[in-house]
DNA sequence: AGCACGCCGACT
DNA sequence: GTCGGCGTGCTC
């Protein structure tokens, strides 16, 4: 049997699957999804099985394979006609089926290696996610082990370590001083060599050790005999090993098991000499609780030592045995239990498709629009219970920031310990433990941020996306996918349902919805008819215009001092951190700027610094401008230190909590400043976006935007439908409960469509409006796109590489017959790709790189993503000897 | 990623 | 004349 692996290597000449023949030993453990030690080299790695097929087929074509009955097992779901699989594992990874060797030799006509070990018990991955691996490289244009790595948790990346115990040298004696070496070894045939002190030292210290010695530590030890462990290891007097070892280790405790009936085990405990009291009060103790039990918790219950139970072990009357711990991070909580809330109309009318499809057990795409407090949480989780009523599994997505205590609350309490929660705040160990408990099917429900859409489940029926607008379903490393596609691709291999929600769907979903291709479901009322909260537009021109230089408006700082005496609580909102975005020098116009980047500095009030956002490099504050001299400093842009500053001075004895990113950075911060606020430690709560999440205060009854326009001018297509976005979703903190909200938006654009759609709760109207300036712009959903980007340190050379990639690009374009396509005048849909740029990216130089970017526009994927690989291929070796970095973005979510 | 093979400068 | 610089290429 031969295995196709895909090595841990992320480099172009290894990105294709290596044969590797499996030993008779490892022929029963070694699977598709299987993670391997191989000999790659001259070292052992890591690798993943991507295939595994019989010896004596290839080149015989899919006839003999059918024989031999490896064909790709059918993916769960029913096939739709036109609806493309994943494919299989030559499309997906590349290798060509080729006649010109036989199977079980490499190109070199070599007998194939083979695999040394294999890592897991059960394979860490599953045949679907091998070959969603495979989509995804090829969509993504990213490494096949990229992928593959992306799938299991960071703990799982094994390194193969050395390590170094004595060979031959054994047989010398102890007191050896010399030694023969063996002719091999060049340079020194058969002479005598005398040890050095060194060397002596080495052999003593290998000797005491009776087993290897990792050779780090090795080379710790004995700074000065790398050559010379080396060169004896060559000629055998040393031996080398190399084993695989995880970053971490399953968690081990030693558990106590019956190995007697409970009557017997108190006819022995009456055998037990009367001086074993505390023996005696074990076994009795075991014969009432006959489940095995933590010993730690045996001892602790009964206030005896383990030496106790250990001695009752080794005379046969119990059993210890070391199991496996999931570290659990919830372990210590109790999730008061929930049953189904009885649904409101609008609930039932949108869960009846979704119930159709999940116990038909059918594919199918739903975008649920539902505005802010509609209730399509509880939607969400009576789906979850149809699945898990018919043994079937579901994902739950939710962004990182919104995977506060309350929302695993929910869901735990509903489902209890059936839940998996997989989010960056768990230790290696708990994140490691919690995907465990999902590949060893102990729950049947995960809740988690992007990277959960790789769950191993196997018998997936529902992937739920809760604000599925959210940019962060984007990874921004490789591989840079979207879970949303990811998640679309899955449920089309496995036949499972996606239901994406949102108050404000992306334009991709919402276009996909208005072709048909996804089925919409909207809930336009919140649940018990709360009203959606007035929106109040607040033109900041004419509060300049009528004297007001305050960040306030008179409107919004009487509805502050309204809500501080009535005691309710107020959100407040400016997308922007730090004191102020730019320091600028009054007499002759200079900025503070980063000396690495191409962009000015922000001042942080709090430690006197000012600091760039992009590289964090930091410098005091200047007293005099660093150009001129003069002492005409001027802060401008308002950042929320300054508004904290600037509400402590209107209304003193105003408690302010400021989140944001420098308030967050520790762990469990975030959270302890919403519970602070919860429990109304605080009146304000200012921040920038993560306070307009998913958050749900009852006495919130103010929201107040401080500027609406931050995002509105970024040099990105998206700017509006972000601005629609936080302004909607900000808008929903208030009045969620019992009492009635209120929100102020602060701007100097409120003609802008974004704002006005924005105020009256119009989605329908933002949408309508956004799509037509995306159709005359030619941005997506009328077209995809795939940023490039170029760093160099020095700009000529980046210059001339971006033009040439481009001149390529439109080379490739023309070869394939897709050029000469232009979107602007593109009404009817027709493939196609158009290159623009190269561009100066718009923050030109980060961390003394300077950044080019150029775009591929394109409409249906007429092998445009294999294109953009090629072209860039082009440039590999130019890459990697002058440190120039091309770096790929499909569907980019950021222009920068 | 490593490590070997391979072609040009400063040393015994 | 040789040791070694790291450029280039390969790993089943």
């Amino acid at each position: 049997m031969i295995a196709k692996v895909i090595v841990d290597v992320s480099a172009k000449g290894t990105n294709r699957p290596f044969d590797y023949s499996i030993p008779e030993r490892l022929r029963s453990w070694v699977e598709v999804g299987s993670r391997v030690g191989v000999p790659f080299g001259p070292r052992i790695m890591q690798g993943f099985v991507v295939g595994v097929e019989p010896a004596d087929w290839q080149g015989q074509g899919d006839e003999a394979r059918q024989r031999a009955g490896i064909q790709q097992k059918e993916g769960l779901g029913q096939e739709k006609p036109g609806q493309k699989r994943l494919g299989q594992v030559q499309d997906l990874f590349g290798e060509p089926l080729s006649a010109d060797r036989p199977a079980s030799r490499d190109a070199g006509g070599r007998k194939l290696k083979e695999i040394a070990h294999v890592l897991d018990v059960e394979p860490p991955l599953t045949e679907e996610l091998v070959r969603l691996a495979g989509w995804m490289s090829k969509t993504y244009l990213c490494h096949a082990i990229t992928a593959l790595q992306a799938m299991i948790p960071g703990a799982l990346k094994a390194k193969s370590e050395r390590r170094i115990g004595i060979g031959a040298i054994e047989t010398l004696g102890a007191d050896a001083q010399k030694v023969q070496l063996p002719l091999a070894v060049d340079g020194n045939k058969g002479q005598l060599e005398l040890f050095t002190a060194e060397e002596a030292d080495l052999l003593g210290y290998l000797r005491t050790i009776k087993t290897t010695v990792p050779l780090d530590q090795l080379l710790e030890r004995f700074p000065g005999l790398a050559a010379t462990i080396k060169e004896w290891v060559r000629c055998g007097l040393l031996v080398e090993e190399q084993v695989m070892k995880d970053r971490i280790a399953v968690k081990k405790a030693l558990t106590v098991f019956m190995s007697h009936a409970p009557d017997e085990l108190r006819d022995l405990a009456d055998k037990l000499p009367s001086s074993a009291r505390r023996q005696r009060d074990v076994l009795l103790h075991m014969a009432e609780n006959p489940a095995p039990v933590r010993l730690a918790e045996l001892t602790l219950a009964l206030n005896v030592g383990a030496g106790t139970v250990k001695s009752l072990a080794d005379k046969g009357l119990l059993r210890l045995e070391e199991t496996e711990v999931l570290r659990d991070p919830y372990a210590r909580r109790n999730f008061p239990r929930t049953n189904p809330l009885p649904l409101t109309e609008e609930q039932r009318q949108v869960f009846a498709p979704i119930r159709d499809a999940v116990e038909a057990g059918r594919h199918e795409m739903f975008l649920l629009h539902g505005v802010t407090g509609s209730g399509k949480t509880e939607v969400y989780l009576q789906s979850i219970q149809l699945c898990l009523n018919r043994g079937k599994e579901a994902i739950v997505l939710v962004p990182e920031i919104s995977l506060t205590p309350q929302m695993v609350e929910r869901f735990k309490g509903r489902f209890g310990d059936d839940v998996a929660v997989l989010h960056s705040r768990l230790s290696h160990g708990e994140r490691y433990d919690e995907w465990r408990k999902i590949s060893t099917r102990q729950v049947k429900v995960v809740i988690g941020a992007r990277s959960a859409i790789f769950a191993p489940f196997t018998r997936l029926s529902l992937i739920i996306i809760d604000e599925e607008h959210e940019s962060s379903y984007k990874q921004e490393e490789s591989p840079k996918y979207h879970a949303r596609e990811v998640a679309a691709a899955r449920a089309r291999e496995t036949g499972a349902s996606v239901v994406l929600g949102s108050a404000t769907p992306s334009l991709e979903s919402w276009n996909e919805a208005d072709r048909g291709r996804y089925r919409l479901l909207v809930m336009r009322e919140r649940v018990e008819g709360r009203p959606l909260p007035p929106v109040r537009i607040v033109d900041m021109r004419a509060e300049l215009y009528e004297g007001n230089r305050s960040m306030f408006s008179r409107q919004l700082h009487q509805a502050l001092s309204d809500r501080l005496v009535k005691q309710e609580q107020v959100v407040l909102l400016l997308n922007r951190r730090g004191y102020s975005t730019f320091v600028m020098c009054r007499s002759c116009g200079f900025t503070v700027s980063c000396p690495h980047c191409d962009i000015s500095l922000t001042y942080h009030q709090s430690t006197g610094m000012m600091r760039c956002h992009y590289c964090g490099y930091a410098e005091r504050q200047p007293a005099v401008c660093p150009d001129c001299g003069s002492e005409h400093i001027r802060y401008f842009g308002t950042g929320t230190q300054r508004v904290e500053e600037e509400l402590a001075k209107l209304f003193p004895g105003i408690r302010v909590i400021r989140m944001d990113v420098d308030t967050t950075t520790e762990k469990g911060s975030h959270e302890r400043l919403l519970t602070d606020f919860r429990q109304k430690k605080g009146d304000v709560l200012l921040g920038t976006q993560m306070v307009a999440k998913g958050l749900d205060f009852p006495d919130v009854t103010l929201v107040g935007v401080i500027t609406a326009d931050t995002m509105l001018n970024l040099p990105d297509f998206r700017s509006s439908e972000r601005t629609f976005q936080l302004l909607t979703q900000v808008a929903g903190r208030a009045g969620r409960h019992q009492l009635p909200g209120e929100v102020f938006v602060q701007t100097y654009t409120p003609e802008h469509y974004s704002v006005v759609a924005a105020g009256q709760h119009d989605f329908h109207d933002f949408a309508g409006r956004e799509l037509e300036h995306r159709r005359h712009g030619g941005y997506p959903p009328y077209c995809r796109l795939i940023l490039i980007t170029l760093t160099h340190t020095q700009l000529p050379l980046l210059i001339k590489t971006s033009e040439s990639l481009v001149r390529r690009l439109k080379e490739l374009a023309e070869q394939a017959g897709l050029a000469g396509f232009r979107f602007a005048a593109a009404d009817a849909p027709s493939p196609g790709m158009d290159v623009l740029g190269p561009v100066a990216s718009p923050i030109p130089r980060i961390k003394d790189r300077y950044r080019f970017q150029c775009m591929v526009k394109y409409r249906g994927d007429h092998g445009v993503s294999a294109l953009v690989s090629k072209a860039v291929e082009t440039f590999d070796d130019l890459c990697s000897k002058e440190k120039l970095t091309i770096s790929v973005d499909v569907d980019p979510q950021v222009l920068m």
